[in-house]
DNA sequence: ACCAATTTGTCCGTATGTATG
DNA sequence: TCATACATACGGACAAATTGG
């Protein structure tokens, strides 16, 4: 909360001049990279040109231009096809979710926190996907239900149909930013509910039979009771958690941050 | 779609061998590093040795470090404090902001899509922050409110005043994962909701007038109305944009990206 | 299928500016 | 003040992989 630095030549105060902070070379190198990309003067897909091109260009040394290509490289906006040349790229949304992830945990977010936002995200989801949801994806929601009943006695498999039904759904949904907004709970809710489905004998039929009822409302456009339905399955998860441990407020497992 | 490259060496399909992927060195360093990091066997705020130690502990030149110390760098898992010694952070989730609303912009994701998230996770917030929002965070509200009654005829600091009214509301609504969901309005909705308050005489009123009607609601305590009033106020954004816009399928301006 | 040119990955040595004690 | 340590940056070099005949 406090912002204390740089108080050595900050004293001169009111002046014409304004603060000077000068980056390193292989940072504006990285800089003048992404404005060329994010302005759209290069277009994804474009060849970035050789280092030795990009040497040239910005005349520093070799070195530093590469330096500036792994700041990028770590953000999406380049891309190496084979190993070899440099593309310019737009970064999917969704690469950042395991950093994002795996940042909550570090910071030790709660599974109450991450759980409300859950609930919140899954019902938004569910009542658009009760609008606009094509016939394609239904099929696609039933298939995935005849493989959960088949699955009911594995527990691991079964996490992993949930997760997929979610996901599912969420694509049905068509909303890009809801779809990114809820990415942490399939890898941070994983681990977790696989445990349930264990420990719970119950857990896994409830989980299908939910899903029953939810693909059920989504297919007469049903908007209110997929939405009663999505609620009482989210709100199963967190019975199901207290059930077998101690607290909701405790914070997400480390362990979860190593892929 | 498809997926047909590495056809070279890929014919012996069934065998007990993994398929192998070199990696770069410098990569293996960022990686190693950042395990360190995560697994908590180096913690944040550690000094993480001189690049000539690293150099020596990794066996690789000073160059392939630095490499891989950029792509750390990036990610947040490394900080330099005073351009000098690194040390080993955890990234605070909010620094990827930035970065995933670039996405979105470069995405083209429509208005609908962030207005239609928008709706679900301000109700979600303002339904929590009615359950334990402290008086603390009540004054901080009325404060904002008392500035926002100041400014009802400037368009830019009304919209700043905006951004601050949700978020104080997200902070206290304790929870870091809606906290972190609702970034991407601050940084995307600013220039339209400041254009809106320009061209509508009556925008400015309505959304002070929905901000007092929301604090009203949760000083009471009332988790009802303080969501049925948010949900007003979300509305009055979408007619406010159709009002001066052609439409809300339209994708977000991409001059957004460039901070 | 082979060859030559290009390009990346990696290494070495060195110079410079700056922060620390 | 001065010496040391360290990050930044440069130039040159070579091997391996890729590309394009």
């Amino acid at each position: 909360m406090s912002e204390d630095g740089a108080a050595k030549t900050d004293n001169a105060g009111r002046g014409v001049f304004e603060p000077i902070t000068p980056s390193p070379a292989y940072k504006l190198v990285a800089d003048a990279i992404e404005r060329q990309i994010v302005s759209g003067r290069v277009r994804p897909g474009d060849a970035l040109g050789t280092e030795a091109e990009l040497v040239k260009q910005f005349g520093v040394n070799r070195s530093t231009v590469r330096e500036g290509i792994r700041l990028l490289e770590q953000g999406g906006l380049i891309r190496r096809d084979s190993n070899r040349k440099l593309y310019a790229a737009v970064p999917n949304y969704d690469r950042f979710a395991d950093d994002v992830s795996r940042a909550f945990v570090l910071n030790e977010i709660t599974f109450r926190e991450l759980w409300e936002a859950t609930m919140a995200i899954e019902i938004a989801v569910v009542e658009l996907a009760a609008e606009r949801i094509s016939e394609e994806f239904l099929g696609k929601l039933d298939e995935n239900l005849n493989k959960s009943r088949s699955a009911l006695n594995k527990p691991s498999k079964l996490a992993l149909l949930d997760i997929e039904f979610h996901t599912i759904l969420a694509k049905a949904a068509d909303n890009r930013v809801l779809q990114f907004a809820r990415e942490p709970e399939n890898k941070l809710f994983f681990p977790t509910t696989e445990m349930l489905f264990r420990r719970n004998a119950q857990a896994p039929q409830r989980n299908v039979s939910a899903h029953e009822a939810i693909v059920d409302a989504l297919r007469k456009r049903d908007k209110v009771n997929a939405g009663i339905w999505m609620r009482r399955h989210i709100n199963d998860w967190k019975k199901g958690f207290e059930l077998i441990n101690k607290s909701i407020d405790q914070a997400i497992d480390r362990t979860y941050a190593e892929d």
